[in-house]
RNA sequence: GUGAGUGUAGCUCAGUGGUAGAGUGCCGGGCUGUGGCCCCGGUGGUCGCGGGUUCGAAUCCCGUCACUCACCCCA
C-alpha cells in the first residue's frame, strides 16, 4: 500500500455537506453587502513581512510567532497574510485613494501559527469589510447594522452586539498612562500573564480570564472616563444612531482589542456558546490612524472581520444535516441496454433545462431494486422508471419517493399533460372539473413546476424513438 | 510555547493480561420491474507506530507520532 497523506496540522478540508454552510455564508454576505454599498476586493494571499509588524503591531503575538514566514528566493520575508486589514489598506493606498472613501468586502483564508482548538485554525476563513475615508460614526453604524441583518437572515437573533471607544492618538495616552499607574500599584494580584503584559499591552489586562485580575480589572479605570470632546461625541453618536434603528446592544467599558491599530470604535459580536472558549464570532473597531501609516493620504477607516469557521459552528446547531443536502429532483431509473441508452440521452437533456437529474450511469446493470434504493438514499424527490414497457408503449411511470404513489400515464395521458403550458395550468386548476385537478398524484405534480418541465421533455424524447 | 484527554472495522464506539467485538455503513438474498420497516447472509482490523515486561499484551510500562480540548492569543 502507498503512503498515506494528512492535511497539516491546523489545517482542514470543508467536506461536504458543512462546505454548503460556507457557502451560504458567502452567498448572504455577497448580497447583502451589495445592497449596502460595499464592493468585493480580491487579494493575495502573500504578503510582506513588515506589512504586517507595522500595522499589526511588533509586540503582538500574531507578529511575534504566529506568522508563517515564506522566505522568497531573493531572501526578502514573506508572509501568508494573518488577517486582510492591512491588506485592503495597501491595496487602497496603491490603487484606489485617488478615488476617494471606499466601502469595500472580502472574503478568504488566513493563516495563523497557533496551536488549534474548537473554533480556531492555522487556516481559518474571514469575512471582512473595510469603510475607508469614513470617518463620522454613521459608518460605524451602518457596518454594525449590516452584521446585524446579516445574522438575523441567517436566523442566529441571540448574538449579542459589545460596543466600546477606545479613545484616539489625543487621549488614549492619558488613558493608558493611568491604567498601567493603577495596575502597578495593584500588580500583586495579577496573574503571571497579566504581569506580563502590563508592559506589553496593558489593555489586555481588562479582559483576562483569571477571577483575581477580573475583581482588580473591575475597579480599573475606562477608557470610556478619558475619552477627548470628539471622541466622546462620536461615541454618543454611535448609540444615538444605533438606538434609532431600535438595535439591542452593551456597552462594555471592558471590551478590548488585540491590534494596535484601533482607535475610537470598537466592537464585538459574541455567541453565548457553541464556539468553544471562544466566543466572538466577529470583531472589529476603528483604525483612524492606519491609512497614514501606510504611507497614504490621512484617512480615516473602520472595518470587521468574521470567522466563517465560528460562524460555520453556529449554523451547524440551526441547520439539520438533511436540509443541507438537497436531492435531486429526479432519479432515472432503467432496467436494460436500451433503456439505459434512453435514459442516458434523457439525463443531459433534464440537466441542460435546469433540473438536477441524476441515474446511476456508471453501473448499466444494477438491478432496479438497488436503483430504487440508491435514489432513496441520495433523496430525490421522484424516480422516472425507464423499462422495456415503458419505451414500447410510450408510458409515464413516475414514483414520488415521499409518498411511495407512483404517477402512471398512458400515451394519450401523458400527451395531454405534456401539452399544456405552466400558465394554462394554473388557470386550469381554478376550473371545477378541470380533468387532472381532482386526481392526487397530478396535483402534487402541478405544484412543482419542474415536474411539468420534466414530462415535456421525457415526451419529446419518447416521441422520437422508433415505434 | 504550556497542560490535560483520546487513538480498536469506512463511521460511532465497547472491550483492564488468555481466540478481535457491537451498532451503523456497504454488497447480496427473502422480494426475478419497485426504496424506506423487518429478517438472513456476506464484506470488513498492522487494536496509531516503535520498544520493553510477560508463557501470553488492544489491555501494564517507556518512548514517539497524530488528533481533540484548554491556556496564551485571536475571528
Amino acid at each position: 500500500m502507498s503512503k498515506k497523506y494528512q492535511v497539516v496540522k491546523g489545517f482542514r478540508d470543508i467536506l461536504p455537506p458543512e462546505s454548503k454552510l460556507f457557502w451560504l455564508a458567502e452567498k448572504l454576505a455577497r448580497d447583502l453587502f451589495a445592497r449596502f454599498g460595499y464592493q468585493e476586493i480580491l487579494l493575495p494571499v502573500l504578503e510582506s513581512y513588515d506589512l504586517f509588524a507595522c500595522s499589526i503591531g511588533t509586540g503582538t503575538d500574531i507578529v511575534e510567532k504566529e506568522m508563517f514566514i515564506v522566505p522568497d528566493k531573493k531572501g526578502q520575508n514573506l508572509v501568508l497574510r494573518p488577517e486582510a486589514t492591512a491588506s485592503v489598506v495597501r491595496a487602497y493606498v496603491e490603487g484606489l485613494a485617488s478615488q476617494g472613501p471606499a466601502k469595500l468586502f472580502y472574503f478568504g483564508p488566513m493563516f495563523r501559527y497557533e496551536r488549534p482548538q474548537k473554533g480556531r485554525y492555522r487556516q481559518f476563513w474571514q469575512i471582512g469589510a473595510e469603510a475607508i475615508g469614513y470617518g463620522g460614526p454613521g459608518v460605524d453604524a451602518e457596518l454594525i447594522l449590516l452584521l446585524d441583518l446579516y445574522f438575523k437572515d441567517l436566523g442566529l437573533a441571540e448574538i449579542q452586539i459589545r460596543i466600546n471607544n477606545l479613545g484616539c492618538k489625543i487621549c488614549r495616552p492619558s488613558y493608558r498612562e493611568a491604567l498601567v499607574k493603577y495596575l502597578t500599584d495593584n500588580e500583586a494580584g495579577l496573574c503571571e500573564d497579566c504581569r506580563r503584559r502590563l508592559s506589553t499591552n496593558p489593555l489586555r489586562v481588562l479582559d483576562c480570564k483569571n477571577e483575581a485580575c477580573k475583581t482588580i480589572a473591575q475597579s480599573a479605570p475606562c477608557p470610556g472616563e478619558f475619552l477627548c470632546v470628539d471622541c466622546a461625541s462620536h461615541f454618543e453618536g454611535l448609540q444615538r444612531l444605533l438606538n434609532l434603528q431600535k438595535v439591542s446592544f452593551q456597552v462594555d467599558p471592558r471590551l478590548v482589542r488585540g491590534l494596535d491599530y484601533y482607535t475610537r470604535t470598537v466592537f464585538e459580536f459574541q455567541a453565548q456558546t457553541g464556539l468553544g472558549a471562544q466566543n466572538a464570532v466577529v470583531g472589529g473597531g476603528r483604525y483612524d490612524g492606519l491609512v497614514e501609516e501606510m504611507g497614504g493620504n490621512p484617512a480615516p477607516a473602520i472595518g470587521f472581520a468574521l470567522g466563517v469557521e465560528r460562524l460555520a459552528l453556529l449554523l451547524e446547531q440551526k441547520i439539520s444535516r438533511s436540509e443541507l443536502v438537497a436531492g435531486p429532483e429526479v432519479f432515472l431509473i432503467f432496467s436494460g441496454e436500451e433503456a439505459y441508452r434512453f435514459a442516458f440521452q434523457l439525463l443531459f437533456l433534464l440537466r441542460a433545462s435546469g433540473l438536477y437529474a441524476e441515474m446511476a450511469i456508471d453501473e448499466p446493470s444494477r438491478s432496479l431494486r438497488s436503483q430504487l434504493k440508491f435514489s432513496d438514499r441520495i433523496k430525490s424527490k421522484s424516480a422516472l422508471i425507464i423499462g422495456e414497457d415503458e419505451l414500447k408503449n410510450k408510458l409515464l411511470n413516475l414514483k414520488l419517493m415521499e409518498s411511495g404513489k407512483e404517477l402512471k400515464l398512458e400515451y394519450q395521458g401523458l400527451k395531454n399533460l405534456a401539452n399544456i403550458d405552466w400558465e394554462e395550468l394554473k388557470s386550469h386548476l381554478q376550473t371545477p372539473g378541470f380533468a387532472y385537478a381532482g386526481r392526487e398524484y397530478e396535483q402534487t405534480l402541478v405544484q412543482n413546476r419542474d415536474l411539468l418541465k420534466l414530462l415535456k421533455i421525457y415526451f419529446n424524447e419518447l416521441n422520437k424513438l422508433e415505434a
